[in-house]
DNA sequence: TTCCAGGGGTAGA
DNA sequence: TCTACCCATGGA
């Protein structure tokens, strides 16, 4: 599979003046962006040498904007975008990239735990996320018993089909909302990604979304337990243990482990010998809430530093 | 041809 | 709660 992994169009047409968001202290730009590999899942275009990313959006007024950030002067973002409100691309960024989200003290616990100082060093925590929980949820089940090249390509399929082109490059899209998916009689939506068994799930969550059966919003009620928020995750079909662990990390919940094929590589290669997903699930016990978020940023061995599963393109 | 990949759903014990 | 089996897809 092969697209352009950023583009960088006529800014003397488009260009409008940056928007400079001030980080928080302990926000990396670099490791949010590779925090795992959903920088590498369309509509995102990352831009590596630079350490940048640009994303093609659909806004809430139905105008498709490609909107950019890179690193600034004194550890501000700058961000530009060919439409909307300031504060509408403000918001998203602040949501892909969870910078309204404290890690105070899970660097203070990281700090204070032997083998983990480098992840509050580094200033890991937070993980690149897309603007709605509905990407998330579809793209989380697309990872799911399939290779990583399938995952893209998946993906791809799936907005370059549905997704609303972007004026000044139709052939960029953004990603599709519920409603452009429901849209499509399952059958068609099934021939078009290749998504396999996945279809249904994926075409089924877009249909209740867009009829209003399924509100996805709700889950970012912060006084929801992450035990109710789980089980409100584990009653979508196509969403299992895995599923509902990762996308806890994106709303912020790092205390459940989405135990996939490479966290029972590591811990196994720690252990020296096979283990289950029960084992790997209890050599993160003793990490209590922010279990999660040190698996996602164990600093394992073999791998030198780093992020849990950051696949490389 | 067979296996399996950043698992999930289901039936049966 | 645990295990076994199946699930579409496509690359190795």
């Amino acid at each position: 599979m092969s697209f352009e992994p950023w583009y960088t169009p006529d800014m003397s047409l488009e260009r409008r003046p940056a928007i400079t968001i001030t980080t928080p202290t302990d926000f990396s730009l670099f490791e949010t962006l590779h925090s795992h590999g959903w920088r590498h899942l369309l509509p995102f275009y990352p831009n590596d040498s630079t350490n940048s990313i640009a994303r093609i959006q659909r806004l809430g007024s139905g105008t498709v904007v490609r909107i950019s950030v890179a690193e600034g002067p004194a550890s501000n973002l700058m961000v530009e975008a060919d439409g909307g409100t300031p504060d509408e691309v403000e918001g998203i960024i602040r949501r892909i990239l969870q910078l309204d989200r404290s890690l105070s003290d899970f660097h203070e616990y990281c700090s204070a735990t032997p083998g983990l100082a480098r992840i509050s060093l580094a200033r890991q925590g937070r993980m690149l996320c897309s603007p709605t929980l509905f990407e998330d949820c579809l793209k989380v089940i697309l990872t799911t018993n399939t290779t990583w090249a399938q995952t893209k390509g998946m993906v791809k399929r799936l907005v370059d089909a549905y997704g609303s082109p972007w004026p000044t490059d139709p052939t960029l899209k953004a990603f599709p909302t519920p409603e452009q998916i429901a849209a499509v009689p399952v059958d068609d939506f099934a021939a078009t990604v290749r998504a396999g068994y996945r279809a249904q799930s994926l075409h089924g969550l877009a249909v209740d979304v867009a009829e209003g059966r399924t509100d996805l919003d709700a889950l970012r009620d912060p006084s929801l337990t992450s035990d109710d928020v789980l089980k409100r995750l584990l009653a979508l079909r196509g969403i299992g243990p895995y599923g509902a662990a990762c996308l806890l990390l994106y709303l912020g919940r790092g205390d459940r482990v989405n135990v996939d094929s490479w966290a029972r590589t590591l811990v196994g290669q720690e252990l020296g010998r096979k283990v289950t997903d029960k084992e790997v699930v209890a050599f993160f016990e003793p990490h209590g809430k922010w279990r999660g978020l040190v698996y996602s940023f164990y600093p394992w061995k073999e791998r030198g530093a780093g992020a849990t599963a950051d696949v490389a393109a």
